[in-house]
RNA sequence: GGGCUCAUAGCUCAGUUGGUUAGAGCGUUGCAUUGACAUUGCAAAGGUCAGAAGUUCGACUCUUCUUGGGCCCACCA
């Protein structure tokens, strides 16, 4: 052996060895129940963050665990395509090259994305290797293979047929630079500080930050026991405005603070999600007056074609001028939604498809909701689990529909005949050249129907009336046969393919693996995806299978930053793993994050422990490297341990603290405990064994039988180590004497 | 505004049903070291467990409040 124990030289080796011999691949014993883990799919062109780390150190601590007690296991790999953020990266990379998305049709643009996705997926991929992960790569599973296509269109298809999705207007959180629309759990808010404007409003005084919606504007609130303006309600108004005067009804309802400003509040439905509630309470008109690409519309007068800012700006100018701008608060202190590249998020009423969760036949949340509640699914900590019932109780209807091209396109199509002049598509020709228009428009140019699809990039079909003929709807993925038919451009939510991965990986409905591994046994991922990504597996899980998808879910802490603060580019703090699998290896890195933090909170990256680690591997290795020295230099055999040697107290306290250790290991792993079972083993390893008995064992005449004791003891606690810290025990194990084949086969330590 | 969480040695953190001298890693100081390991050994210094009150025979551990962090949720225009 050499003198300090050399990562580099071993760990590509190691697992080239694991993985070429076949023992990431389920066995055990096919009476015993078995253990199975599902990877969360980190993003295919993305590479490893140290939170990824954290995962695979835990999932394959647990699996390499259940794999040498005997129970068939199985730990399925996989990767996401992660629809926006992957998306947004492309197109940053494509206006480096002086290019946009609107070059290409919504084709072109999915195989260049197809492409760029393909020429990265490697990185990721090798670093799970690199990480020791013992995963089933013959189940490698990514979010856009065919089989994982076919199971979400058929479960869209089964909900459409139980009626739990629909599609509908709704508010939505649009961005008009990213042109599309997130989830209200996808949003960052920010503080900022903004001008208040009070604008003279007819009779009314108004405070507002937005005085550029007021041409959508469709009634005035005050609140219903405000008496200041009571003899209002119900009465329409006059108003002076920028563009001449208009009429507005003035109606009572308690979402209206009657502290706040004056008390008075314009409404305008299209575009503030309060005000669109509103609106539907008191059948007001929702009047758009802002288009997809966040400019001002028709119904703007002469602030048509402004953007939003220079719109406000040319507002509040025109106002004052005027006279109809009381007073402007400069300082006025509010929170703004931004998307996940910072821009501000529009609010917007568009077409949307919608999973229903809460439909009173067939509840799409309530199973999920109980599963939890009762028991059925374990969540740790335990105190998490309050984030996941809150979430369920409050949750509404999930828009599932994105803007993107990434993804998978939602498997449904409109029929257009008697509607050309409705709906709306951009394409390009066979030129290159983009058309926008009604159907209706680009037929009169000579365009097919066929070319349109060819080079479709987006269709809009709106909702003018929930009652009034709509396009018929096809489900499914093949174009029908008769009629003039368009696809929805829409791709699913990412988290509407993710949120089915125990199905998918398991080849739900019918496949070995799925009914022998299916349930799973526990998932475990970052606390900050449960209302995204646990919540939804729960709920398809209940759909489609009644059963929940895993038994328990652990959530484990987030990795902050050394300084504390949360890694970020722009702080320049963020850690590369990397940099310490080479400094400190893989065993190092994956041991100081388990230790690093105890019951799932959020810890800063624990780059001590790290290196105590890594101290801690050559410490072990030097262990073995004197204990075959002292074996060689006794020169006689060394009989096999049994308990019928003539043991010294030395010897049986040893035992003991062997036999305490083996039973706190078992018993910290069985409670999610890793950090108490990792601290035990390096306790026990270091200041008993290596400190007390094998300075003992130096001086024992009887060398035989301590010898014995101390490969015993040794070799069973690098056992004990080897799911924390898998390269560095597998390769002191491999010049033990007598061994096995490899240490992650040989049977696990019982007390 | 609602909720979660944290405040323990110089630093980063453990401390699982309340029970004898509160622990670890790193750091600091002194000594040692030619049978493995300087990525070593032995030893030492260092904490009124944020503050206050309460429950209790007994509280770092339970309750309430105060102070100061972090995070999540939320429609205050």
């Amino acid at each position: 052996m050499d003198k300090a124990y050399d990562h580099k030289k071993e760990e590509k080796n190691l697992y080239a060895m694991w993985e070429r011999n076949g023992y990431f691949k389920p066995k055990g014993d096919p009476k015993k129940k078995p253990f199975t883990i599902l990877i969360p799919p980190p993003n295919a062109s993305g590479k490893m963050h140290t939170g990824n780390v954290l995962m695979i150190a835990i999932e394959d601590l647990l699996i390499r665990w259940h794999r040498m007690k005997g129970d068939p296991t199985l730990w399925v790999p996989g990767t996401d395509h992660a629809g926006t953020e992957t998306q947004i990266t492309f197109e940053k990379q494509l206006k480096k090259q002086g290019k946009s998305r609107f070059q290409y049709s919504r084709e072109e643009l999915y195989q260049e994305i197809w492409q760029f996705v393909q020429s990265n997926k490697g990185q990721i991929e090798n670093q799970m290797r690199e990480m020791g992960a013992s995963v089933d790569w013959s189940r490698y599973t990514f979010t856009l293979d065919d089989h994982v296509l076919k199971t979400v269109h058929e479960t869209f298809a089964k909900m459409y047929k139980d009626g739990l999705v629909y599609r509908g207007n709704y508010m939505v959180n649009y961005c008009p630079k990213c042109g599309t629309t997130y989830s209200d759990v996808e949003l960052k808010h920010e503080e900022r500080i903004d001008p208040l404007y009070y604008m003279k409003y007819g009779p009314f005084v108004l405070a507002t930050v937005r005085p550029e919606t007021k041409f959508g504007d469709t009634a005035i609130a005050v609140h219903p026991t405000d008496k200041r303006y009571k003899k209002y309600v119900g009465k329409e108004i006059e108003v002076e405005g920028v563009e001449g005067n208009f009429t507005l009804k003035v109606i009572a309802d308690d979402f209206v603070d009657p502290k706040f400003g004056t008390g008075v509040v314009k409404v305008t439905p299209a575009h503030d999600k309060n005000d669109y509630e509103a609106g539907l309470r008191h059948n007001l008109e929702i009047k758009s007056v802002i288009d997809l690409n966040g400019k001002l519309n028709e119904k703007a007068g002469k602030y048509a074609g402004l953007s939003v800012v220079d719109a406000r700006k040319k507002v509040v100018a025109d106002l004052e001028e005027k006279g109809l701008m009381e007073k402007i608060d400069l300082k006025y202190l509010h929170t703004v939604a931004l998307c996940k590249a910072g821009h501000g998020i529009e609010p917007m009423v568009l077409p949307n498809w919608f999973v229903k969760v809460d439909d009173p036949k067939k509840s799409f949340k309530k199973p999920a909701y109980e599963a939890v509640k009762n028991g059925k699914i374990k969540i740790f900590p335990k105190w998490r689990e309050i984030t996941y019932l809150r979430w369920m109780e409050e949750m509404r209807d999930w828009p599932i529909s994105r803007q993107n091209v990434w993804g998978i396109q939602i498997p449904v199509w409109y029929n257009v005949e008697g509607h050309e002049q409705r709906i709306w598509v951009v394409f390009l020709d066979k030129t290159k050249t983009l058309h926008q228009g009604p159907i209706s428009q680009h037929l009169r140019n000579n365009f097919t129907l066929e070319e349109m699809r060819k080079g479709i990039q987006k269709v809009f079909i709106p909702i003018y009336d929930m009652a009034d003929n709509q396009p018929e709807i096809h489900v499914g993925k093949e174009m029908p046969k008769n009629g003039q038919w368009i696809q929805e451009t829409d791709t699913f939510d990412t988290w509407f393919s993710s949120g089915q991965w125990p199905l998918v990986t398991l080849g739900y409905p019918d496949s070995e693996d799925f009914k022998k591994f299916y349930p799973t046994s526990v998932l475990e991922t970052g606390w900050e995806i449960i209302r995204l990504w646990v919540s939804r597996m729960v709920m398809f899980g209940y759909y489609l299978t009644d059963q929940p998808p895993f038994e328990y879910v652990y959530l484990h802490g987030m990795v902050r930053a050394i300084d504390g603060r949360k890694m970020s580019k722009s702080l320049g703090n963020v850690v590369n793993p990397e940099e310490y699998v080479e400094q400190y290896g893989v065993d190092a890195l994956r041991m100081g994050l388990i230790a690093g933090t105890a019951n799932g909170k959020d810890f800063n990256f624990p780059r001590d422990r790290v290196i105590a680690f890594k101290h801690f591997g050559n410490k072990i290795w030097n262990m073995g490297r004197f204990l075959l020295l002292m074996r060689e230099q006794y020169g006689k055999d060394v009989p096999q341990f049994t308990s019928a040697l003539k043991l010294s107290s030395e010897d049986k306290k040893i035992l003991k603290g062997l036999e305490n250790l083996t039973r706190t290991v078992e018993l910290s792993l069985n409670k999610f405990r890793f950090a108490d079972a990792a601290e035990a083993i390096y306790q026990f390893m270091w200041h008993e064994v290596a400190d007390n008995y094998i300075e003992q064992v130096k001086a024992r005449e009887d060398k035989d039988v301590a010898l014995s004791v101390l490969t015993h003891v040794y070799v069973t606690t690098l056992k004990l180590l080897h799911p924390f810290m898998p390269f560095v025990t597998e390769a002191i194990y491999q010049q033990m004497p007598d061994h096995g084949e490899s240490i992650m086969i040989e049977p696990w330590p019982t007390a």
